[in-house]
RNA sequence: GUGGGCGUAGCUCAAUGGUCAGAGUACUAGACUGUGGCUCUAGGUGUUGGGGGUUCGAGUCCCCUCGCCCACCCCA
């Protein structure tokens, strides 16, 4: 509640706990093995750059450059930027580092938070996490196909199978220009008819238009220029054999020609994932290519494409369809009187260096206390140390889930958790 | 930035403008003095988000403010 305590976090941030820090844990480790077997290696570039390095990149007119933002001058008055997305840093640091020497393609993924000053709703934060993957050097729609299919094995092997997949080609430097063209003169004549959303969109981003949701508008256009009907020759073979490869590699895709990034960098191929059952921010993961950023950031020419899944709309899926199992103590100690403690806590200290996870019960209190803790934390097996236990030289084991018990010796502890 | 909804116990929620603001759940302990779950009993917390106003009287009505949620914009 807003009267507990003084000190609260920012609005769009919160702390992420257990147990969803499981599920989080099991998205990031899904990740590591699948980005891994690609042959993507992690990066991690810092959270903070220089302001232009954003403004360059995504884009002067963009929503994020304009009011999304976190930019403060540091104590030199250096111009400085929380970063809003991942791509910016990667291609910075890949052409600051020269990794362009190194051997084509170069691949590599991050992981961390991004923030973005908007307004929260569902599934959007000022400080969201992503993790995100970056391929240089190959022009090829083998590797448009790679990364989605690489995209899609992550999101299989985490139990996500009710996503869709979009793709669609935005085009070149050579075509995009034209198409804009003809669709600024297809509406131009109906631009009464849009919402004043579009109307704006006319003049600052066309192609935004393509992706209103107001019913007037989607009518509106429904017989405009399609962008995939006006690629240029290179960019429609491009788009062609990324689709041949795709069926081949048998992902279920749907082709989306009113599908508009946000980010100025991007050509040809641009993809989504997204999922019915996220409420309106539905977008689970999206990339695209970007054939020129590199050499806008003053490396070579290196055609590159990637793309970033947002975190918590992963989560949030998973707590949805996924039946979580968290991890729970392999063995409480139960002890009682003085001689007993001393012989829990050497045993607790032997069985963790086995890399088991151990409870120790609290000596000054009942036994029955002790077991209701035991059961709380969901320990598998329980061990029970008194006095009686001591003078016999055997102490008493329990397992929770069935209750099944017996004794062991002292001396054989070490070997209790290898048949079980 | 724009619009709508909601703020009562740790959590989920009750309380026609009228006594001292309650219940469930959770937590701790005991009943069972060395064996968890089930049952019963006991225990504690609220500046009713904050401030102001109307009223004999405000959790309830009005205004302001803060926070959260949802949507638009936009995006992961």
């Amino acid at each position: 509640m807003s009267s507990d305590g003084r000190y609260k976090a920012l609005k769009g941030m919160q702390d992420i706990l257990p147990p969803d820090i499981y599920i989080w844990q099991k998205v990031e480790n899904a990740a590591r093995e699948i980005f891994s077997s690609y042959g993507f290696k992690e990066i991690r570039p810092p959270v903070v750059e220089s302001t232009d390095i954003f403004v360059r990149s995504i884009g002067e007119n963009t929503d994020i450059v304009e009011k999304e933002m976190y930019t403060f001058n540091d104590k030199a008055e250096r111009s400085i930027t929380l970063r809003p997305e991942g791509t910016a840093s990667v291609v910075r640091c890949y052409v600051e580092n020269h990794l362009y020497n190194l051997p084509s393609p170069q691949k590599y993924y991050y992981s961390g938070p991004m923030f973005r000053y908007e307004r929260p709703q569902s599934g959007r934060f000022r400080q969201f996490y992503q993790i995100g993957v970056e391929s240089f050097g190959s022009p090829h729609p083998a590797m448009d196909a790679d990364i989605i299919s690489m995209l899609r094995h992550f999101l299989l092997r985490l139990g996500l199978k009710e996503v869709k997949f979009q793709v669609n080609s935005i085009g070149c430097e050579r075509c995009r220009p034209d198409y804009k063209e003809s669709l600024l003169a297809f509406f131009s004549d109906r631009l009464g008819n849009l919402c004043p959303d579009c109307r704006r969109r006319y003049g600052i981003n066309p192609l935004r238009i393509l992706d209103c949701k107001v019913e007037r508008c989607i009518e509106m256009r429904a017989d405009a220029p399609r962008i995939t009907d006006s690629l240029c020759h290179d960019c429609r073979t491009h788009f062609d054999r990324l689709l041949s490869l795709l069926g081949i590699l048998k992902v279920e895709y749907i082709v989306n020609p009113d599908m508009v990034r946000g980010l100025d960098y991007y050509t040809r191929t641009t993809f989504e994932v997204t999922s019915e059952s996220l409420g309106s921010q539905n977008a689970v993961a999206a990339g695209g290519r970007y054939d020129r950023l590199v050499k806008e950031f003053g490396g070579p020419e290196t055609p590159a494409i990637g793309f970033a899944v947002g975190m918590e709309r992963i989560v949030e899926l998973l707590k949805k369809s996924v039946r979580h199992e968290y991890p729970a103590p392999n063995l409480f100690i139960a002890n009682i009187g003085d001689p007993a403690g001393k012989k829990s806590i050497l045993i607790a200290d032997e069985l963790r260096n086995k890399g088991l996870w151990i409870e120790l019960g609290d000596n000054e209190t009942s036994l029955k206390s002790q077991m209701r803790r035991a059961d709380k934390l969901s320990a598998e097996y329980v061990f029970i140390i008194g006095d009686d236990e001591i003078n016999s030289g055997k102490l008493k084991w329990k397992r929770l889930s069935d209750s099944t018990n017996g004794e062991i010796s002292l001396s054989e502890i070490s070997s209790f958790f290898i048949n079980k």
